[in-house]
RNA sequence: GGCGCGUUCGUCUAGGGGUCUAGGACGCUGGCCUCUCACGCCGGUAACACGGGUUCGAAUCCCGUACGCGCUACCA
């Protein structure tokens, strides 16, 4: 029988999800959903420096929006709960009494003075920092003693001394350690709370996780983790560790060079679903050339046999390219409810059938509802006054399709085709008329309208402004000119 | 310094001894379309880190070197 598929996400609550934790996160996600599993989130908060208000509350928002649920976690409970390592206190101290009796952890009184002391001559000396098992010798009556008498101390796992350890990961194949490498590992801090590296073991087993899967910044710790499964009798999960995400640069990933933070991205108009394929992609690639999927068909074709070792740059330009191809893809009505509460109300207050239409008309190539909020206001604007070089000609063109479309019947301007084509029409005919062709019909007629040289076609321009708004600028246009030259 | 991991176009990657004069995508770039910009379409640019092996044959297997990155806390 196979047991079954359970992963976790085990972030600490540091405020804000980080997109190499979202990577992490999916895989996951992507695994154990592959699999029939669970995924569970479990909240690493043994740092109390490092805790932040409502972190929780956040990741749970976030993954929220992501669509990437948990099948067990703080909010939504569990058969292992609590979910929350704080809260599990009593499980990480047992652990540890059971360690101190089979000789595999010891008491340690070594202040932090020292310690950092034994360091700095041992970085001096050009050797390897590592305790210096200064407390392992104590015997057990006197280190019973200190306890007793109130002697703060920390605990730490006593590392066999010529060992190799090995870990047939899942990603990187066979990785070996030497025992003489690894430190005594604190397990319990002085303020009771114990170490990721002792709550991660006992949690995974107490939880029963089948796999683990993170961050390839967790490879050099794994051996201590199964010298504790180990320890503890207890058959370890499977390991799993994931490339990192990259700077332009090649480190690590970090808040130094660009957004690291889901939110960043969510703020700034990346679709989840965008966010999602293109993390996705980062490590990992489907057997053949396809490049869209949705979470669903991610969960049917993700494997960790096809996750990558070498780190992956977090490339901007890429994630805005398909984020772009995921706006292309929305629906009518949903590119709209995400664009028309971005707009202002002076717009929304007008026909909503001519901004509907300025919103389709302006969507191609549109990077998100941000941006085409923007496009959409932009084509909105009038002219400010200024420039009005124009000859003759095309002053008189200008009123020429000024009075030809305000000729128009009403119901011209609610068909939109029908509209363009009289414009053109129009244009051409005054342009015939006036001397003018191409470009001196177009452009005289763009800079009148819009004040601008580049823009929206022009046709679907005044559909959008409807007939008071085109008349109104044409008329403008005109009166300005006018004016300029009699002041002239 | 020690330990570990990694190395195919600028970037994400395909590739798992011959089908590779190395494929796709982003970016960049040339052209077309066109009232302009954008979109779209067509084309181009550019990589197997290096050195030894193994083999009839290596991007693919082995060893070494270099370089990069990660870890090296009473942080995770």
């Amino acid at each position: 029988m196979t047991t079954e598929i359970r992963t976790r996400y085990a972030p600490s609550p540091t405020g804000y999800l980080h997109v190499g934790g979202l990577r992490t996160a999916l895989y996951n996600y992507l695994f154990a959903h592959g699999h029939g599993g669970k995924l569970l989130l479990r909240v690493e908060d043994t740092d109390r420096t490092r805790l932040v208000e409502g972190a929780v509350e956040n990741f749970l928002d976030i993954f929220n929006w992501l669509g990437i649920t948990f099948d067990e976690s703080p909010k939504v409970g569990g058969p292992h709960a609590p979910y929350v390592q704080s809260e599990r206190l009593s499980l990480y101290v047992a652990a540890t009494k059971r360690l101190a009796e089979d000789g595999h952890a010891y008491p340690c009184f070594c202040s932090s003075e020292r310690l950092d002391q034994v360091r700095a001559e041992q970085q001096a000396a050009s050797k390897p920092p590592m305790y210096d098992r200064h407390c392992r010798e104590l015997s057990k009556s006197d280190s019973f003693a200190r306890i007793a008498a109130g002697e703060p101390h920390v605990w730490r796992m006593a590392v066999p001394v010529n060992e190799v350890v090995e870990i047939d990961d899942l990603i990187r194949g066979k990785v070996s350690f030497e025992t003489a490498t690894i430190d005594d590992q604190v397990l319990m801090k002085s303020d009771g709370f114990p170490t990721y590296h002792l709550a991660n073991v006992v949690d995974d087993h107490d939880m029963r996780i089948s796999h683990v899967i993170r961050g390839e910044e967790w490879l050099p710790s794994t051996p201590k983790h199964v010298l504790l499964y180990r320890f503890f009798g207890w058959e370890p999960p499977r390991f799993a560790h994931l490339p990192l995400l990259l700077n332009p640069d090649r480190s690590k990933m970090s808040k130094r060079s660009g957004d690291v933070a889901v939110e960043a991205y969510r703020d700034k108009g990346i679709l989840p679903e965008a966010l999602l394929n293109f993390v996705a992609l980062l490590g990992w690639h489907p057997q053949d050339e396809r490049e869209f999927f949705t979470l669903r068909e991610l969960v049917k074709e993700f494997s960790l046999d096809r996750v990558n070792k070498a780190g992956a740059v977090f490339d901007q330009a890429k994630l805005k390219w398909m984020n772009t191809e995921y706006v292309a893809r929305l629906s009518s009505e949903d590119i709209w409810n995400g664009v028309a509460p971005l707009l202002p109300e002076s717009l929304l207050d007008e026909a909503n059938s001519r901004v509907r239409y300025a919103v389709e008309s302006l969507r191609p190539g549109a990077e998100s509802y941000a941006d085409l909020s923007g496009k959409v206001v932009e084509a909105f604007s009038v002219p400010d006054d200024k420039l009005d070089a124009w000859d003759d000609a095309q002053l008189a063109l200008v009123g020429d399709v000024a009075d030809a479309l305000a000729a128009l019947p009403a119901a011209q301007w609610n068909d939109f085709e029908a509209l363009i084509a009289s414009f053109k029409s129009a244009a051409n005919v005054a342009g015939a008329n006036r001397g003018l062709k191409g470009k001196g019909i177009w452009m005289t007629l763009r800079m009148a309208m819009t004040g601008r040289e580049h823009g929206p076609e022009l046709g679907r321009l005044i559909g959008m402004w409807g007939r008071e708004g085109t008349l109104n600028r044409l008329h403008g246009a005109v009166a300005k000119r006018l004016s300029s030259e009699s002041r002239a």
